[in-house]
RNA sequence: GGAGAGAUACCCAAGUGGCUGAAGGGGCGGGUUUGCUAAACCUGUAGUAGGGCAUAUUGCUCUAGCGAGGGUUCGAAUCCCUCUCUCUCCGCCA
């Protein structure tokens, strides 16, 4: 969410937002219902100012024993009081109206951001690692996983449906072994601390980090209760701070956290069928900062940086992507996607999202911190990143890791994980 | 799931409709005394949000705010209703 008087004073700007963003907002209601609610207001301010000072001469006249001359003004008050019931009720609905328009303000992007309607327009950074040439056929990682017998669609498919599967064996052991090797190497090389957050959460909590109320169907809801499975570890460490006022010395606050992620996959019907790409349950290793507003950028640069660190270990090809206006997502000022090298796809596929909020949710979910001891509250500024989403690592790491005989080659890296073994192989 | 107790400011805590503009204590800030520290005494201490007015670094003023949301009343920390969370005991459970 933005500020109220910056929006106020900046229309023509959230206007041109909107339109390099691609998407719409009801804002020229805004200035109409924000004038209204400011007249409503004032009025009613000025009637309870009134019955305050009236209500305090009733005191002190039934105190003094002049029960009529009380009297008399309660008679009158009774009427503003009525006033003020009935201003008050209507001051609330445009109050909830405003806050309505607000929330469907999005983010105002970084000057950086390059300019363009959808995934064509974001430009690379950077690219790092060599493409290997295979000398044979590469295979999809749902073909060699399953011949491996550490992939189990049908199973999947059976138990839960569409979008589920089972892994299995040494399969499950490599999705264990990447959740510890990425926790470890933020941990131990990156300072961040741990967290082990609920994978269920409120709709407070995806109100503060801006999954509802536009993005509604993408979360799976618990029927008959008010709890949501998570989307990402984001929503949960993010809303641990919600409606606190943090003490520089807290900053700044750096978490990692393991987590299940949940996704409806609303509007992705017969996208990325095969494989473990896209599905409703998936792993996660996410990091989340908060920083005083000056860092903000610089520590950005360094949360892209930790997440490539680890597909430099794993020795995996990758780019950085700079998300344009149209492809930035609702609450990010700025986005960088690392992408992997899928040889079986042949182009690169999304790997990992880091994303600087500034203050957009921090004001959202009210999390502020104060500079100095005296000093007034202000906005931390809220950054995360995927530190990788690990059923995709798992997908990069059997295609390119893949053997002629159907073998996987297991990273160096992970091998300490994996009990010293150096491949997975069909016996 | 059942029974009971609670939630007041940075912390502890008093407070049964108007003198609460929230007592008192602790802590923290300022001051007096003092060779330093300590102590004693005096004094300040609602952060925040939303309005308005003037300045345009800032200041003044109003409204809200005693877990949250409603209600009663001229007036609610106080009375009534709903909810959330915490604690104790019982039951169940990993």
């Amino acid at each position: 969410m933005l500020d109220l008087g910056f929006v106020r004073e900046n229309i023509d700007l959230i206007k041109k937002v909107l339109s390099d963003r691609g998407t719409e907002a009801p804002i020229d209601e805004f200035t109409e219902v924000d004038q209204k609610r400011r007249e409503l207001i004032q009025e009613v301010e000025r009637l309870k100012q009134i019955r305050n000072q009236e209500s305090t001469k009733i005191g002190q006249l039934k105190r003094e024993g002049k029960d009529e001359a009380a009297e008399k003004i309660i008679q009158k008050m009774g009427q503003v009081a009525d006033e003020i019931k009935e201003l008050d009720n209507e001051l609330k609905e445009y109050k909830e109206r405003l806050n309505e328009i607000m929330l469907q303000i999005p983010n105002i992007p970084h000057q950086d951001v390059p300019i363009g309607m959808d995934e064509s327009d974001n430009i690379c950074t950077r690219e790092w690692g060599e493409i290997r040439e295979f000398s044979f056929e590469p295979k999809a990682h749902w073909d060699l996983g399953t011949e491996l017998d550490i992939l189990d669609f049908q199973k999947g498919a059976k138990v839960s449906g569409a979008r589920f599967t089972f892994l299995k064996g040494l399969g499950a052991k490599l999705e264990r072994a990447l959740v510890n090797f990425m926790l470890d190497v933020h941990l131990n090389e990156h300072e961040y601390k741990e967290v082990f957050p609920p994978f269920m959460v409120h709709k407070d909590s995806m109100l503060g980090t801006g999954q509802l109320p536009k993005f509604e169907e993408d979360a799976f809801k618990i029927e008959g209760t008010d709890y949501y499975l998570i989307p990402t570890a984001e929503v949960p460490v993010t809303n641990m701070y919600r409606e606190q006022i943090l003490s520089i010395d807290d900053l700044p606050i750096y978490h990692v956290a393991y987590s299940a992620c949940f996704r409806a996959e609303a509007g992705a019907h017969g996208r990325d069928t095969r494989g473990i790409i896209r599905q409703h349950q998936f792993n996660k290793v996410e990091m989340v900062k908060f920083v005083e507003p000056e860092n903000s950028y610089e520590e950005f640069k360094k949360l892209v940086r930790n997440a490539e660190t680890i597909l430099q270990k794993l020795k995996l090809p990758y780019r950085v992507m700079n998300m344009c206006t149209g492809d930035l997502g609702f609450t990010a000022a700025k986005k960088y996607d690392l992408e992997v090298w899928l040889p079986s796809y042949n182009i690169y596929r999304e790997i990992s999202s880091c994303s600087n909020f500034e203050d957009f949710q921090a004001r959202r979910a009210e999390i502020r911190y104060r500079p100095e001891p005296e000093a007034n509250a202000r906005y931390v500024h809220t950054l995360n990143g995927s530190g990788l989403a690990i059923g995709r690592t798992m997908a990069a790491i059997i295609e390119n890791y893949q053997n002629e005989d159907g073998s996987i080659t297991i990273p160096e890296v992970l091998q300490p994980y994996m009990n010293g073994l150096e491949r997975i192989e069909n016996n």
